[in-house]
DNA sequence: CAGTATCCGATGCGATACTG
DNA sequence: CAGTATCGCATCGGATACTG
């Protein structure tokens, strides 16, 4: 009967239409955290098929909250979210909101992921605030699968971004970063304070002192966690 | 393999498990809008399976936003937002808001249902602005399907709330609204002023003058206009 | 009335393979 | 690399029938 949509005149169900399809709003707040291209977003949901996400793209572009530019190189093309699609930044900041306040189930073991929490910590980390030169930090995560127990993030002198290898780039490693898949997760997602875990031994920090006292303040935390602190939620409070 | 979930700690996927099922969304903006019994909210959802109705229930129950109580009178079940519950209003507001400025294809002649934008009528008219005494207000909509081109709006003495009846309740009319499905829809929606369809003849009223007057201060709008008018955002600028 | 169980068909989606 | 087409199975959800 109804193919698809709800049949009803109301903005929520035409909105919802678009925003509930599954995978949508994870698409979306990748979009939202700035990411273009298509390799960059399917990093963002690795557990989607790259064929369900070009999908996803070309509904979102039809439904007019995103632009499909080809990129200058030739090769590819250029995801920008439109004003409408700009204009659910509220909406999916809401929703995250909500999340951290009210959800549970976030550090269930199904839901960690290592090579997510990288890239995910890569994109907020304060390369700004970081020493000058060339930075190489190590992640070692001894309870991941063999294969996801290290990472390497790289700062170039003079520049702010980040870059993370799941190989080792060869050079000088400046800092390592020892924890458990949990715990590094808590700390990323304010649940449990740096120094709290460094002191604790759940965290540890290999590397000399200037780098180690540095750590504090260029780790940063997901987004959320600071939205949260806005509207004086406080995520430390929360540990289960 | 990930069954249902996304496999994310991320909070706003966390959320999302629960949010973007299909239909969600929509039974949480009748529960928000105060419908507490099964067939209360059905009517809201009129395309939706009782079975998937009840199945969406027992999940936001799970999730922790819905508490179900049996009724003091014995027969069914009451549904209660619990705090999580309630606390999703902002956003789902903030969807509504965003489908009004947004989204063009409300008015697409599949999402028009005269039984749906009645029941949605019922619970926003005014009626503690209706004159007092047992009022009966018809709608007529000359362009439905035969079995649904009138409805009775009926208000008791002394009380506010309305009824909706979808069959003649024998006592006598003291108005009748006329207009096709679409005019009065969006009308509704604020999409067009009640003044300019009656006076451009889309809509007709028919009636005593005290009451035809009356019209335009109980009628009311979707309360979706006003959330956007407080936002500055004037939904009779946007008529395709 | 107020739901719930079951059945079966449609479709959504992941895996795989393919292309410029 | 940056996607897109195809295929086949899993599951979602509507219809129907049933129960207190």
């Amino acid at each position: 009967m109804c193919a698809k949509g709800y049949g009803q005149f109301c903005p929520v169900s035409i909105a919802a239409e678009v925003l509930s399809e599954r995978w949508t709003l994870l698409v979306l707040r990748e979009l939202l955290a700035g990411s273009t291209r298509f390799n960059d977003l399917h990093r963002g949901v690795p557990l989607m098929s790259a064929s369900l996400l070009s999908q996803r793209l070309r509904d979102l572009e039809l439904a007019g909250l995103l632009d499909r530019q080809p990129l200058p190189s030739g090769k590819g093309k250029s995801y920008r979210l439109t004003e409408a699609g700009e204009a659910l930044r509220p909406v999916v900041d809401g929703i995250g909101l909500w999340g951290t306040r009210y959800m549970r189930t976030q550090y269930a073991p199904e839901n960690l992921d290592p090579s997510l929490l990288m890239w995910d910590m890569r994109r907020w980390i304060r390369g700004d605030r970081m020493p000058s030169g060339h930075i190489v930090i190590r992640f070692d995560i001894p309870d991941a699968p063999l294969q996801k127990q290290h990472y390497w993030m790289v700062k170039e002198d003079g520049s702010d971004t980040l870059d993370l290898c799941l190989f080792d780039p060869g050079f000088p490693v400046c800092l390592i970063v020892t924890g458990r898949l949990e715990i590094l997760t808590r700390v990323w997602m304010g649940n449990i304070e740096a120094e709290h875990a460094v002191r604790s031994g759940q965290l540890t920090l290999d590397g000399v002192p200037e780098i180690r006292m540095s750590f504090y303040d260029w780790i940063g935390l997901n987004p959320f966690v600071h939205l949260a602190a806005t509207q004086g939620i406080d995520s430390a409070r929360r540990i289960a």
